[in-house]
DNA sequence: CCATTGACCGGCT
DNA sequence: TAGCCGGCCAATG
């Protein structure tokens, strides 16, 4: 499993959250095959290329608090998203325990199946 | 090679 | 709750 392969899955993962749930970074990596991955998780989004489009705004810390500096254009436009989806921030933080994505089974098994070579 | 960096995480004060 | 800290791991210098 190469570099390129770790990033197509990861942002296939991303694009997978659906509107009106978060994901942290450790679980899109656990998803994508990748374990103890959170770091890669925030590089694929760092390198993405912009016609992805990935829903990045989703993407947020597992103490539900934004990656961005709270006074940071990208802060704004994430939060701002989010509430779009019926997501809110309250006090610079999501509510994982309510807004936490929590994918279907057949959600998970219809990845490739070496994603779970590792187990 | 070795050191530093980072859109991270969990445990522990 | 808020930091601090060690661990993590690919990329970068």
């Amino acid at each position: 499993m190469d570099r390129d392969m770790r990033l197509r899955r990861l942002w296939e993962t991303i694009q997978d959250i659906p509107p009106g749930s978060v994901a942290n970074y450790g679980q899109i990596a656990e998803i994508a095959g990748i374990p103890r991955g959170a770091r890669m998780t925030a590089y694929a989004l760092r390198v993405a290329p912009q016609e992805l489009e990935l829903p990045w705004h989703r993407v947020i810390q597992a103490s539900g608090k934004s990656a961005f500096y709270c006074n940071s254009r990208h802060f704004k436009m994430q939060r701002d998203r989010l509430a779009d989806e019926g997501v809110p921030m309250i006090n610079g933080r999501v509510d994982m325990k309510q807004y936490r994505w929590e994918p279907a089974l057949d959600e998970l098994l219809w990845k490739p199946s070496d994603a779970w070579d590792d187990q």
